[in-house]
RNA sequence: GGCGACAUAGCCAAGUGGUAAGGCCGUGGAUUGCAAAUCCAUUAUCCCCCAGUUCGAAUCUGGGUGUCGCCUCCA
């Protein structure tokens, strides 16, 4: 089977080729950075990530670039509130943003352009855009003409007239720019400097760039004109790719992207998660409550057009199923030396018939869900193994055929960016030794043969608070690992 | 008001014409002094409703109902 994917430009699956062979030009519109990032902004940047690893995977050379907007009305309102400067707000969310994204295990991008390191490109756009008269300049602001634009509405799907139909009222009480714009739905693309606040000199006076203008200037620069796959959050389609389109397509005459996804929406008690419903758990709040490979299986398990409900349930669920696939990712590292095969990965050994069932799954719009059944099927034998070893009982499966499914489940595994950390099991540097806790369940055995139940459970209790675990046998006989 | 998406067990969710993946939770049994851990088994006669197409539909068509998103900043 070959990659499909679904494209809101045509709303349709359609098979997905490059414009370069075996080479993806892939552009995510990032964040606005006067704030900690939320959960819906995790759900985005996992998802793009997990794209771009499945895309490598797949043989392509992806040129992956996710922009920073730093300049903004919200960037520069968190500046007055705090009495710093927009540098100082957007330096310091910026930091937030990789330290989040580093939790979370997403990737780093190829680059990560600013807009104010993008003036120049932007001031062109501007200017080729009056050239060819799809802008005009009005008290020191410049205006794109959405008239202008034939296909105007093409990504999202509406018309002008409708537009007007149902929002003209709102739109003419509220805007504040209304009276520069010829026509209600112009958009700015550069806005006059207002007092104290940054600006920049350009041929229409000082100020700075409107928003959606950096992300066709940052595309244009970094990628070229026409490139394979725009993603971004579903809330973005419009107004703000469609204004890239107008912008790009106006200017070039060549498509802006060939496929443009969007993702869903997070949902919290039915109502999507925004800043400006207050209703968002941040990054690093979630973070201290929930493991971040958990965050990406909760996240991993939806398809990732689909609004996903954020509730304590929900992630208490991916919590435990992560446990399951944790322990199929650490049995080799606990049971390989047992079983005399390597821990270091060897392409030789994949299963081809799992990972043929796997990539049919995930080539069909990035179903990661499907996919990950794959993954539980070998994890789930994994983990039983594993618990026939630690009851020292007989493996109902070869080791060869133990040794090819872990290996094939550590690859799949790091495609979908999910590690179970190898360390974390050995590590118990404050716990009691081999020796003390042998000595404990001696003493446990000895109180149970005294019928002492008080006291054996006792012990039992205090052992499990250090979290080690007694496996009682037939035959009076106590085993024990830790947890 | 306009545009769009979705509706599958207690919860999450895959499946797009051939008779319901997977995960979580739960249940029964084994084991146990009781537990825990583990093992074995088990959980939708049916896919929002109605009508139609078809030998056959959760899957296609038409009509409802409901939920959500966008139309203003938004991932």
């Amino acid at each position: 089977m070959t990659l499909t994917v679904y494209n809101t430009l045509t709303r349709s699956k359609s098979t997905f080729q490059t414009i370069e062979e075996n080479k993806v030009r892939m552009y995510c519109c990032g964040i606005t950075v006067y704030d900690y990032c939320h959960l819906g902004h995790a759900r985005t940047c996992l998802v793009w990530d997990v794209v771009r690893r499945y895309l490598e995977w797949s043989g392509y050379e992806v040129n992956y670039i996710q922009n920073f907007t730093d300049i903004d009305d919200k960037i520069l309102n968190r500046a007055s509130q705090e009495g710093t400067s927009m540098e100082v707000v957007s330096k310091k969310y910026i930091e937030a943003y990789f330290e989040d994204m580093e939790r979370l295990g997403v990737g780093k991008a190829n680059a990560y352009p600013r807009a104010t390191h993008t003036l120049d490109g932007i001031k062109r756009l501007v200017y080729e855009l009056e050239q060819k008269g799809f802008a005009y300049p009005a008290e020191g602001d410049v205006y794109y003409s959405v008239q202008k634009f034939p296909e105007y509405g093409k990504l999202s799907g509406r018309k002008l007239e409708d537009m007007q139909a149902g929002a003209s009222g709102r739109v003419e009480a509220e805007d504040p720019e209304a009276s520069k714009k010829q026509y209600p739905f112009d958009f700015a693309l550069w806005k006059a400097a207002k007092e104290g606040e940054p600006a920049w000199e350009s041929p229409w006076g000082n100020g700075r760039p409107g928003w959606h203008i950096e992300c066709s200037a940052m595309v244009r620069e970094r990628l070229g004109e026409t490139i394979d796959i725009h993603v971004g959050g579903g809330d973005l389609t419009f107004p703000h790719h469609e204004n890239e389109i107008a912008q790009s397509e106006a200017v070039t005459g060549q498509p802006l992207a060939n496929y443009w996804l969007h993702n869903g929406m997070i949902i919290v008690e039915g109502k999507k998660m925004s800043k400006s419903l207050g209703n968002f758990t941040t990054i690093r709040e979630l973070l201290d409550k929930y493991d971040p490979m958990a965050v990406r299986l909760f996240i991993l398990q939806a398809q990732y057009r689909k609004p996903v409900d954020f509730n304590q349930q929900a992630l208490a669920g991916a919590t435990n199923a992560w446990e399951t696939l944790k322990e199929g990712l650490l049995f080799g590292y606990q049971y390989g030396k047992k079983l005399g095969f390597a821990t270091s990965l060897d392409a030789s050994l994949y299963d081809k018939e799992l990972i043929g069932r796997f990539k049919d799954a995930v080539d069909d719009d990035f179903n990661f869900a499907g996919g990950l059944a794959i993954l539980f099927e070998i994890a789930k034998n994994l983990e039983k193994e594993g618990n026939i070893i630690v009851h020292e009982g007989e493996n109902k499966t070869s080791k060869e055929e133990l040794e090819q499914q872990w290996q094939t489940l550590i690859h799949l595994a790091t495609i979908l960016g999910f590690k179970a950390n190898s360390e974390e099991n050995n590590n118990h540097p404050n716990g009691l030794s081999d020796a003390d806790i042998n000595a404990l369940v001696q003493q446990r055995l000895d109180a149970r043969k005294n019928k002492d139940y008080a006291q054996g459970d006792r012990i039992r209790d205090e052992l499990q608070g250090q979290g080690i675990t007694l496996i009682d046998k037939p035959g009076g006989v106590t085993i024990w690992n830790r947890g």
